[in-house]
DNA sequence: TAAAAATACTCCATAGGTATTTTAT
DNA sequence: ATAAAATACCTATGGAGTATTTTTA
């Protein structure tokens, strides 16, 4: 049984005759004749009773023409479906992502990608990063989004925002005043550092870099911070200084103070993360969108 | 989309191998990858994950996995189901007779065409001969049981049975003791005579030409009856005597006798009526079934 | 290096075209 | 006589085969 055979078959059936049934389908009367009848042989039925002016369906043809019409419908529906899931138009998307990354990065990420892709599902999930990457490996989250860089083989990563560090100083501070800062006017400060290793590698190695490039190793009031916000307010109650992503201004955090440096600033990178192996339309979608919006400030 | 390439998806995606699927499907297996990467190319998407070890289907494979086995188990229960009532094996069937096709000929015909033909609907209607070929012609009924000949350019005709006429004479008759009887002999008596025109013309002509040709014309004491009962109850009442068909006898009606004609017997045909241009497949069924049935007493 | 899929080519079956005949009103 | 379907024949697309290369674990 050919698809084709019995679209002509319906076309016939519908037009009541071949010469017209012909022309709907932009074809000459001989071979249509020629396919029905190998439908009709192949069926083993006799599908049109066919007369001097025109064709009639016959019952088994009757029987035929909407069980037909029901297939061609049904083929065309799947037809599109599979397209709409094999392009990532739908189905569903679970991202983990740290905190920080909603206050620059996300917002635009998410808005370009409800408005491209609105029949896609998509769940939030605010987590620590050594969770998000825990949960890439287990399946659970498609993808994530977290400061760079990450070593592991089997996961891939891509910039989204790339961003300098700032100073952050309690508003009491002698520098506060000052437009920019040097770096190693804070040697002697007491830092408040976050967290590194499997938690924040990439944020807290940049900072250690920075200070090491101004010439001394920051002396921690307080380390292995993880939450932004947790620094910020602990620089705002005068416990030290840090250096932070500069989105981090969003905040706007009283008693606090943001300062770009005067030498090169060091910059931190946050990424969208996601299975090496993974071929999910969806997630396609979405790290193309993600890498769309990628942003250098 | 072509059905090939979906049985061709469907054996890939089962055996989770192009080789695999190849023997099973008794083809090679570079033509094998062809169809499917031209059915990827045709929907745009990609419905395999190839592997060094083999393959798996993609989300979008997954949809159209499970859409194409529903499709191709509609596509054969269509098939069976065309084939059906193509061969004349489903449907329903309206069959108008007379009475006394119930003695003899219809009996073996429904036996028969029961038993091969277990899943038409039947319907089966005692009407006059006249009423059979007026619901034949309102397409009311499908096909009928009479006594031939009938004249009518559209509707044909096919004996079922031919039988003698005999005589039904009183039990009290002077000739009820006699093994055959000579026409001539009741030249003289009284006759009940079967309904003529369009009612039996059939059984009429006959019964009038037999006389004509023993040289007489039969006096009538009743005429214009159209059930054989009714003839045969009458001359039971010792009114006359009657030519009827010899399927009669099977009444075994207390009072009347049946005697053989000694001369070449009369005949009378019963037979299948039908619209000539109707070309249902289960009414060639039953024609074929009733053909087949033919008896020749 | 071994197993599986992809590529390159060759061949032929068949869908579709044109010209014509047949059929039924 | 006309209109529609059937038949005959031809061409060319594309499906399937064989031989071979590429890829990845």
């Amino acid at each position: 049984m050919d698809l084709r055979r019995l679209r002509y078959f319906v076309a016939v059936a519908e037009e009541a005759s071949f010469n017209r049934a012909a022309q709907k389908l932009h074809m000459s009367q001989p071979p249509l004749s020629n396919q029905i009848k190998q439908l009709e042989k192949e069926l083993g039925v006799v599908l049109f009773e066919r007369t001097s002016r025109g064709v009639r369906v016959t019952e088994a043809g009757e029987l035929l023409l909407e069980e037909a019409r029901r297939i061609l419908v049904q083929i065309d529906q799947t037809t599109r479906a599979v397209q709409r899931v094999g392009n990532g138009e739908v189905g569903r998307l679970t991202l983990g992502f740290v905190p920080s990354a909603s206050d620059e990065a996300l917002p635009p990420i998410l808005t370009d990608f409800r408005e491209r892709y609105p029949e896609v599902e998509l769940f939030l999930r605010e987590m620590r990063p050594n969770l998000i990457v825990q949960r890439l490996h287990a399946g659970q989250i498609d993808a994530g989004l977290l400061y760079l860089p990450l070593e592991d083989p089997t996961i891939e990563t891509e910039c989204v925002l790339r961003e300098p560090l700032v100073l952050a100083l309690p508003e009491t501070h002698p520098l506060a005043a000052e437009e920019k800062v040097e770096l190693r006017a804070v040697a002697r400060e007491p830092f408040v550092l976050p967290a590194r290793y499997a938690m924040m590698p990439g944020l807290h190695g940049q900072v250690m870099e920075a200070c090491r490039e101004a010439g001394f190793s920051p002396d921690a009031v307080q380390k292995d911070v993880w939450l932004m916000q947790t620094i910020v307010g602990l620089v705002a109650g005068g416990i030290g200084v840090a250096l932070v992503p500069a989105s981090l201004r969003n905040l706007r955090r009283r008693g606090v103070v943001y300062k770009f440096l005067s030498e090169l600033s060091p910059t931190v990178e946050l990424g969208v993360v996601w299975r090496k192996e993974e071929r999910s339309a969806v997630l396609a979608s979405f790290l193309e969108v993600a890498k769309h919006n990628f942003k250098n400030t």
